[in-house]
DNA sequence: AATATATATGAAAGCTTATTCAAGTGTTCA
DNA sequence: TGAACACTTGAATAAGCTTTCATATATATT
């Protein structure tokens, strides 16, 4: 994917590279859309996250049985929930003092499966 | 981030839903896959190595036309690209004073797509 | 109404991380 | 050899994040 350039001894970068920084800058997406990816995978760079995530994919479960399952506070779940909600991964319903929390996007276990390719890939 | 060893408490919610505890914990991947998965997904989760990641893909580049590119610093730059060699995203060759980096995992692509296709669900 | 249970939340502590600054390495060329 | 260039690296600072602790809210029960 990555192109060859011509072998170049001099970077007077701003100059000569300018053709290949320009045709890269046109290419790049918005600002914005970087932004955003990069807060959705700062979401997933916690393993307490990833872990909550994991086990709401199979099967909705409230608060203090994600806790008793991690072995951490409800406290420290909920405020993590809270994070996971805001960023649209998670959604809750109440059943009268139960709260359940189940996945809100069904694409979460294919983001994972991206990773983990990487990560059978990397330990080869 | 350290995990607290003291047992957490149970509550009747437990008890009574203990059997999808068990069975989350049995399907739940090992803990140190777990782990890996959000570390490199932390990797993933700012927005200059997004972004760098993202020309790279493009364009094969040396590290101050991508500092010219991003508006930053040449050291910042370096900074992170050590980042992602250490996660086996990039590599580098040097080629007389310059030093070219470029993709050395072509899943990358795959899993910004991945992301994006979450964050367009997401703002429908 | 009072109490117990399940969850949420604000503030603070303690740790991690990104960038900057200054100094260093490695390479080319006069 | 020495100066210029491209890049790297260590230390420091500042910003951000996760967890804990204490407290608040919401619901059920007696």
């Amino acid at each position: 994917m990555a192109k060859k350039i011509q072998p170049i001894e001099r970077c007077d970068c701003d100059v000569i590279h300018e053709e290949i920084v320009n045709k890269v800058r046109e290419k790049m997406p918005q600002e914005e859309t970087l932004y955003d990816l990069a807060e959705l995978f700062k979401v997933f760079g916690d393993s307490t996250r990833i872990k909550i995530l994991w086990a709401l994919d199979e099967s909705e479960m409230c608060v203090c049985d994600i806790a008793f399952l991690l072995n951490m506070t409800q406290s420290a779940i909920s405020h993590q929930l809270r994070v996971l909600k805001q960023a649209g991964l998670v959604k809750s319903r109440r059943e009268g003092k139960t709260v359940f929390y189940s996945l809100e996007d069904e694409h979460v276990k294919q983001i994972f499966d991206q990773g983990l390719i990487h990560i059978s890939e990397e330990s080869k």
